[in-house]
DNA sequence: ATAAATAAGTTTATTTTATAAACCAAATTA
DNA sequence: TAATTTGGTTTATAAAATAAACTTATTTAT
Protein backbone atom coordinates (compact mmCIF):
# COMPACT_ATOMS: atom_id res chain seq x y z
CA UNK A 1 0.00 0.00 0.00
CA UNK A 2 2.58 2.78 1.06
CA UNK A 3 6.01 2.30 0.52
CA UNK A 4 8.63 3.27 2.92
CA UNK A 5 10.31 6.55 2.51
CA UNK A 6 14.10 6.35 2.40
CA UNK A 7 14.56 8.35 5.76
CA UNK A 8 17.75 9.92 4.03
CA UNK A 9 15.47 11.83 1.62
CA UNK A 10 12.57 12.59 3.85
CA UNK A 11 14.01 15.51 5.50
CA UNK A 12 13.29 18.90 4.23
CA UNK A 13 16.86 20.26 3.92
CA UNK A 14 18.55 16.99 2.75
CA UNK A 15 15.58 16.93 -0.01
CA UNK A 16 16.38 20.34 -0.63
CA UNK A 17 19.97 19.74 -1.41
CA UNK A 18 19.39 16.65 -3.69
CA UNK A 19 17.11 18.77 -5.91
CA UNK A 20 19.23 21.65 -6.02
CA UNK A 21 21.78 18.37 -7.02
CA UNK A 22 19.77 16.73 -9.45
CA UNK A 23 19.67 19.69 -11.82
CA UNK A 24 22.94 21.01 -10.85
CA UNK A 25 24.87 17.88 -10.72
CA UNK A 26 26.76 20.09 -8.44
CA UNK A 27 27.39 23.07 -6.46
CA UNK A 28 29.45 24.72 -3.78
CA UNK A 29 28.35 24.90 -0.18
CA UNK A 30 27.45 28.61 0.30
CA UNK A 31 25.30 28.35 -2.83
CA UNK A 32 23.15 25.67 -1.27
CA UNK A 33 23.33 27.52 1.75
CA UNK A 34 21.96 30.36 0.58
CA UNK A 35 19.21 28.36 -1.88
CA UNK A 36 18.20 26.82 0.93
CA UNK A 37 18.09 29.19 3.50
CA UNK A 38 20.12 26.57 5.99
CA UNK A 39 22.15 27.69 8.65
CA UNK A 40 26.00 26.83 7.89
CA UNK A 41 26.03 24.24 11.00
CA UNK A 42 22.85 22.31 9.88
CA UNK A 43 23.99 22.10 6.17
CA UNK A 44 27.01 21.01 7.17
CA UNK A 45 25.84 18.37 9.19
CA UNK A 46 23.04 16.95 6.57
CA UNK A 47 25.77 17.39 3.76
CA UNK A 48 27.85 15.07 5.69
CA UNK A 49 25.41 12.39 6.41
CA UNK A 50 24.02 12.60 2.54
CA UNK A 51 28.44 11.64 1.74
CA UNK A 52 28.04 9.21 4.14
CA UNK A 53 24.93 7.29 2.22
CA UNK A 54 27.17 7.98 -1.36
CA UNK A 55 24.90 9.93 -2.38
CA UNK A 56 26.85 12.83 -3.08
CA UNK A 57 30.52 13.23 -2.83
CA UNK A 58 32.22 16.32 -1.33
CA UNK A 59 35.71 17.81 -2.25
CA UNK A 60 37.40 20.29 -0.92
CA UNK A 61 39.45 22.45 -3.00
CA UNK A 62 40.61 26.17 -2.77
CA UNK A 63 38.96 29.06 -4.65
CA UNK A 64 41.92 31.35 -4.84
CA UNK A 65 42.75 31.31 -1.37
CA UNK A 66 39.81 30.58 0.05
CA UNK A 67 38.48 27.08 1.14
CA UNK A 68 35.69 25.59 -1.49
CA UNK A 69 33.46 23.02 -0.61
CA UNK A 70 31.79 21.46 -3.70
CA UNK A 71 29.11 18.54 -3.74
CA UNK A 72 28.18 16.46 -6.82
CA UNK A 73 25.52 13.93 -6.41
CA UNK A 74 26.60 10.28 -7.06
CA UNK A 75 24.64 7.65 -9.41
CA UNK A 76 23.51 6.10 -6.17
CA UNK A 77 22.47 9.40 -5.11
CA UNK A 78 20.31 10.11 -8.17
CA UNK A 79 18.88 6.60 -8.10
CA UNK A 80 17.71 6.82 -4.31
CA UNK A 81 15.86 10.56 -5.08
CA UNK A 82 14.55 8.77 -8.19
CA UNK A 83 12.90 5.87 -5.42
CA UNK A 84 12.17 8.56 -3.41
CA UNK A 85 9.61 10.17 -5.77
CA UNK A 86 8.35 6.66 -6.66
CA UNK A 87 7.44 5.84 -3.28
CA UNK A 88 6.32 9.56 -2.32
CA UNK A 89 3.49 8.92 -5.36
CA UNK A 90 1.93 5.95 -3.33
CA UNK A 91 0.86 8.48 -0.27
CA UNK A 92 -0.40 11.57 -2.89
CA UNK A 93 -2.35 9.13 -4.99
CA UNK A 94 -5.62 9.42 -4.15
CA UNK A 95 -6.42 5.78 -5.56
CA UNK A 96 -8.93 3.53 -4.54
CA UNK A 97 -7.68 -0.23 -5.16
CA UNK B 1 13.27 28.03 -4.20
CA UNK B 2 11.72 25.65 -1.78
CA UNK B 3 8.74 26.37 -0.21
CA UNK B 4 8.47 25.03 3.57
CA UNK B 5 7.26 21.82 4.57
CA UNK B 6 4.32 21.45 6.93
CA UNK B 7 6.21 19.66 9.55
CA UNK B 8 3.32 17.68 10.81
CA UNK B 9 2.54 16.33 7.27
CA UNK B 10 5.97 15.67 6.83
CA UNK B 11 6.05 12.00 8.98
CA UNK B 12 6.01 8.81 6.69
CA UNK B 13 2.95 7.74 9.10
CA UNK B 14 1.05 11.20 9.76
CA UNK B 15 1.46 11.23 5.55
CA UNK B 16 0.02 7.83 5.21
CA UNK B 17 -2.44 8.53 7.76
CA UNK B 18 -4.01 11.56 6.20
CA UNK B 19 -3.42 10.20 2.48
CA UNK B 20 -6.25 7.06 3.78
CA UNK B 21 -8.63 9.84 4.93
CA UNK B 22 -8.15 11.94 1.92
CA UNK B 23 -9.94 9.32 -0.33
CA UNK B 24 -11.92 7.44 2.53
CA UNK B 25 -12.49 10.65 4.58
CA UNK B 26 -13.01 8.37 7.47
CA UNK B 27 -11.86 5.00 8.79
CA UNK B 28 -11.57 3.29 11.88
CA UNK B 29 -7.95 3.07 14.32
CA UNK B 30 -7.84 -0.34 13.31
CA UNK B 31 -8.21 -0.22 9.66
CA UNK B 32 -5.79 2.42 9.61
CA UNK B 33 -3.09 0.24 11.54
CA UNK B 34 -3.42 -2.27 9.39
CA UNK B 35 -2.92 -0.06 6.17
CA UNK B 36 0.00 1.70 7.88
CA UNK B 37 1.11 -1.54 9.52
CA UNK B 38 1.71 0.68 12.07
CA UNK B 39 2.50 0.16 16.28
CA UNK B 40 -0.78 0.91 17.90
CA UNK B 41 1.16 3.17 20.18
CA UNK B 42 2.74 4.90 17.82
CA UNK B 43 -0.33 5.43 15.57
CA UNK B 44 -2.22 6.66 18.77
CA UNK B 45 0.51 9.60 19.03
CA UNK B 46 0.43 10.44 15.58
CA UNK B 47 -3.72 10.47 15.85
CA UNK B 48 -3.74 12.92 18.27
CA UNK B 49 -1.18 15.03 16.96
CA UNK B 50 -2.99 15.45 13.64
CA UNK B 51 -6.20 15.68 16.16
CA UNK B 52 -4.82 18.34 17.94
CA UNK B 53 -3.62 20.46 15.04
CA UNK B 54 -7.34 19.79 13.90
CA UNK B 55 -6.71 17.98 10.74
CA UNK B 56 -8.77 15.26 11.68
CA UNK B 57 -11.33 14.83 14.53
CA UNK B 58 -11.46 11.70 16.48
CA UNK B 59 -15.07 10.69 17.45
CA UNK B 60 -15.33 7.50 20.17
CA UNK B 61 -18.02 5.19 20.11
CA UNK B 62 -19.06 1.84 19.89
CA UNK B 63 -19.04 -1.18 17.58
CA UNK B 64 -21.53 -3.60 19.31
CA UNK B 65 -19.62 -3.89 23.23
CA UNK B 66 -15.59 -2.68 21.91
CA UNK B 67 -14.51 0.65 21.86
CA UNK B 68 -14.44 2.14 18.44
CA UNK B 69 -12.15 4.91 17.01
CA UNK B 70 -12.92 6.91 14.05
CA UNK B 71 -10.55 9.34 12.64
CA UNK B 72 -11.87 11.61 9.94
CA UNK B 73 -10.17 14.49 7.95
CA UNK B 74 -11.57 17.48 8.21
CA UNK B 75 -11.76 20.82 5.74
CA UNK B 76 -8.60 22.13 7.10
CA UNK B 77 -6.77 18.87 7.12
CA UNK B 78 -7.88 18.62 3.17
CA UNK B 79 -6.48 22.39 2.67
CA UNK B 80 -3.03 21.12 4.55
CA UNK B 81 -2.52 18.03 2.91
CA UNK B 82 -3.18 19.47 0.08
CA UNK B 83 -0.39 22.38 0.10
CA UNK B 84 1.52 20.19 1.50
CA UNK B 85 1.76 18.69 -2.07
CA UNK B 86 2.07 21.86 -3.41
CA UNK B 87 5.40 22.40 -1.46
CA UNK B 88 6.67 19.16 -2.14
CA UNK B 89 6.46 20.07 -5.82
CA UNK B 90 8.78 22.63 -5.28
CA UNK B 91 11.12 19.97 -4.26
CA UNK B 92 10.42 17.34 -6.95
CA UNK B 93 10.58 19.82 -10.38
CA UNK B 94 13.37 20.25 -11.88
CA UNK B 95 13.49 23.10 -12.98
CA UNK B 96 15.96 25.87 -13.70
CA UNK B 97 14.47 29.51 -13.66
C1' DA C 1 -16.58 -20.81 36.54
C1' DT C 2 -12.25 -19.29 35.65
C1' DA C 3 -8.04 -18.91 33.20
C1' DA C 4 -5.89 -17.63 28.99
C1' DA C 5 -5.92 -15.08 24.91
C1' DT C 6 -7.42 -11.22 22.04
C1' DA C 7 -8.89 -6.47 21.01
C1' DA C 8 -8.35 -1.72 21.26
C1' DG C 9 -6.01 1.56 22.64
C1' DT C 10 -2.98 4.80 25.93
C1' DT C 11 1.07 6.08 28.47
C1' DT C 12 5.80 6.16 29.19
C1' DA C 13 10.49 5.63 27.99
C1' DT C 14 14.17 5.40 24.62
C1' DT C 15 16.40 6.40 20.61
C1' DT C 16 17.00 9.39 16.58
C1' DT C 17 16.91 13.55 14.32
C1' DA C 18 16.93 18.21 13.33
C1' DT C 19 18.62 22.48 14.44
C1' DA C 20 21.04 26.17 16.33
C1' DA C 21 24.64 28.00 19.08
C1' DA C 22 29.31 28.22 19.81
C1' DC C 23 33.56 27.82 17.97
C1' DC C 24 37.83 27.94 14.72
C1' DA C 25 41.06 29.42 11.09
C1' DA C 26 42.24 32.15 7.41
C1' DA C 27 41.51 36.14 4.61
C1' DT C 28 39.96 40.77 3.89
C1' DT C 29 38.88 45.45 5.05
C1' DA C 30 39.02 49.63 7.93
C1' DT D 1 46.71 45.95 13.65
C1' DA D 2 42.17 45.46 15.02
C1' DA D 3 37.71 44.32 13.49
C1' DT D 4 34.96 41.93 10.20
C1' DT D 5 33.85 38.58 6.91
C1' DT D 6 34.14 34.01 4.77
C1' DG D 7 33.73 29.25 5.04
C1' DG D 8 32.97 26.17 7.38
C1' DT D 9 33.02 22.25 11.83
C1' DT D 10 31.89 20.66 16.40
C1' DT D 11 29.01 20.47 20.25
C1' DA D 12 24.78 21.04 22.75
C1' DT D 13 19.83 21.26 22.92
C1' DA D 14 15.19 20.67 21.58
C1' DA D 15 11.93 18.08 19.20
C1' DA D 16 10.30 13.83 16.97
C1' DA D 17 9.58 9.19 15.97
C1' DT D 18 9.05 4.81 17.66
C1' DA D 19 8.51 0.85 20.45
C1' DA D 20 7.82 -1.28 24.82
C1' DA D 21 5.00 -1.69 28.62
C1' DC D 22 0.65 -1.13 30.48
C1' DT D 23 -4.66 -0.82 30.95
C1' DT D 24 -9.34 -2.22 30.40
C1' DA D 25 -12.68 -4.93 28.67
C1' DT D 26 -14.21 -8.96 25.89
C1' DT D 27 -14.02 -13.49 24.00
C1' DT D 28 -12.71 -18.16 23.90
C1' DA D 29 -11.10 -22.40 25.84
C1' DT D 30 -10.89 -25.73 29.86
Amino acid sequence: MFKPLDPLLHSELRLAIMSLLISDLEAEFPYIKEQTGATAGNLSVQVDKLAAAEYIEVVKTFKGKRPCTICRITLKGQQAFEAYIEALKSYLQVSKP
